[in-house]
RNA sequence: GACUCCGUAGCUCAGUUGGCAGAGCAGCUGGCUUUUAACCAGCGGGUCGCAGGUUCGAGCCCUGCCGGAGUCACCA
């Protein structure tokens, strides 16, 4: 299994034997940090901390980070520090460091490298040309880099060699973080995202619960699941696809709000918008409808844009978007109208077909009535909608589980909305089916459906949902809201995988030696076993 | 899954009609005590994604495979 090692690399492995020759631990155990990148250069005053002043009180921090550049000048140099908040220039004397001479000569000029950690003590100053610096009186190193870390310099404004690859950047999502400092920004504001909803939602008395991954019956939406086992029930298991189900149950059982922001996992294609694991936000709140739940929605995502960017206007790729509510509302058929020229409200599946094929789109010929509508929606209206809005009352056949409409019920219309921004889905919203006996009726047809060759549909009838619903749950409202694709949005990311920290890539081992390993794991668990 | 484009040094990239594989940064050696893409002098570093084929000769042309990006299909 070894690797030829690079010239480079070999000369760090031989810096690093050096370095435990000298006495000096490449791997020693802590550091006193006191002090931080950002904070310094913000706090830093030439009149009250020059050391060469008059009357001031130097500042004395004790910084640790990663070397990022080097500038060697024989006797004395500059290196470039950053941490978590930045970077911070530091300068180093052969004749002014506690650790001596021979330290400055051997250890930081020949055994230290780009990428190595370092803790370094010293007092702040301002260089002749005007770059706040912290003037090492010691320094330690904190742990020895082996590989060369790629070297992205900059000057005004221009980046040179900047890591650009992307499957270098999302295989090596560490090397990443490190040598772009914004990715770290993308990635600070995705927590934020969320934590801006668990507050929105908590301060409204939801409760944030947690449902099974691994669930015996899968549903809760349209989508092909993973399958695992479980060895000691023998018996499969799938990793959810949805925390609906479960989330109701909860309903049933007394709580009046509750929330889950959860992976998912969906096993269909990857692409710039799809990654087989997503989070997804899941609300229920108890005798509310789906009018209600509407303004709960645009006042939340407008409220997370707010705390994020002080506004409610965002840029996304070249559109400008406002955020502001209250949002556009437009019928499902409205929108279709719009589009076509026809309405279609309970039309046959012959005359879906033939508006599909007026509009020049290719559908599948087999396709049922509920899915057409959605080929039809999503061709020819989705992507004119980029401002936010609301896409009001669906077709039955595409939403199995929501309650139908209490006025156009006979139409074949359901309480349901969508959000769209941007061209986009990105929430999923109903007055929640609570009737159990129409909720019953609506899973045998996905399971006819499945039996008909829809791989998407329900497979089984979960009769444990159908019991809990026997019991009564209230009037529902309930909510899904895409994070990923929320934090796309709110970052201006045009890729699911840079708002992902290690979005899923084929592996980079050839899959025969892959094969290999995984089998000889295998029998290593298997002979623990026994 | 289909199609298009891409894969050359640690990083960013050149590479002509098929004719000795290059640059900048990084690295190594030496110099330089306020530099900042530090600078100056010198030096090393390559399975040109992998495997075949065509050819006197392939980074370049052809075929297959691997990996990535994009578009489409499915989905959120």
């Amino acid at each position: 299994m070894s690797r030829p090692l690079t010239e480079q690399e070999q000369i760090r492995r031989e810096a690093r034997q050096d370095l435990e020759a000298f006495g000096v631990n490449p791997y020693p155990y802590e550091w006193t940090v006191d002090a931080h990148a950002a904070e310094i250069l913000d706090t830093y005053d030439d009149d009250a901390h020059d050391p060469a002043g008059e009357g001031t009180d130097p500042l004395r921090v004790s910084v640790a980070g990663r070397i990022m550049g080097r500038r060697v000048m024989g006797k004395a140099s500059f290196f470039d520090l950053q941490d978590s908040t930045g970077t911070i220039q530091v300068y180093i004397r052969r004749d002014d460091i506690a650790e001596g001479r021979d330290f400055y000569n051997k250890v930081f000029k020949k055994m230290l490298d780009i990428g190595d950690l370092v803790g370094v003590t010293g007092e702040v100053f301002r260089t002749h040309m005007g770059e706040v610096t912290v003037k090492a009186d010691s320094l330690q190193v904190l742990s020895k880099a082996l590989r060369p870390l790629p070297v992205v310099k900059e000057k005004e404004g221009e980046v040179y060699n900047e890591v650009t690859d992307k499957e270098f950047r999302y295989r090596q999502r560490y090397v990443d973080l490190t040598v772009n400092p914004e990715v770290r920004e993308v990635f600070k504001q995705r927590t934020q995202i969320i934590r801006t909803l668990q507050r929105f939602l908590d301060a409204r008395g939801y409760l944030e619960v947690e449902t099974p991954v691994l669930q015996p019956i899968y549903g809760g939406a349209a989508a092909r699941p993973f399958i695992t086992h479980h060895n000691a029930l023998d018996m499969p298991l799938y990793l959810r696809i949805a925390d609906e189900l479960y989330l109701k149950r909860l309903i049933v059982g007394g709580f009046d709000g509750v929330y889950e922001i959860a992976k998912d996992f969906r096993n269909e294609g990857l692409s710039r918008f799809h990654n087989p694991e997503f989070t997804m936000l899941e609300l229920y709140v108890a005798y509310k409808d789906y009018r209600w739940m509407m303004e709960l929605t645009e006042e939340m995502i407008a409220h997370t844009a707010t705390e994020l960017h002080g506004t409610t206007d965002i840029r996304v790729g070249d559109e400008d978007i406002s955020l502001a509510t209250p949002w556009r509302r437009l019928s499902f058929f409205e929108g279709l109208r719009n589009a076509t020229g026809i309405d279609l409200r309970g039309a046959d599946r012959e005359s879906l077909l033939r508006v599909a094929e007026a509009n020049d789109l290719e559908v599948d010929p087999a396709l049922g009535k509920g899915k057409l509508y959605d080929e039809l929606f999503g061709e020819l209206v989705e992507p004119t909608l980029i401002q936010p809005t609301f896409v009001v009352d669906y077709p039955v056949e595409l939403s199995p589980l929501a309650k139908r409409h209490r006025k156009h019920g006979d139409e074949g219309i359901v309480e349901r909305f969508e959000v769209i921004i941007n061209g986009r889905e990105l929430c999923n919203a109903f007055s929640e089916l609570n009737d159990p006996q129409d909720q019953r009726e609506r899973f045998e047809e996905q399971v006819r459906l499945k039996e008909a060759g829809d791989e998407e549909a329900m497979r089984a009838v979960d009769e444990d949902y159908l019991r809990a619903l026997e019991y009564a749950m209230p009037p529902t409202a309930g909510l899904g809201v895409g994070i990923d694709r929320l934090v796309m949005l709110l970052t201006n990311q045009d890729s699911i995988r840079d708002v992902i920290l290690f979005p899923l890539l084929r592996p980079e081992q050839p899959q025969e030696e892959a094969a290999t390993e995984a089998e000889a794991a295998d029998a290593e668990a298997a002979d623990a076993e026994a």
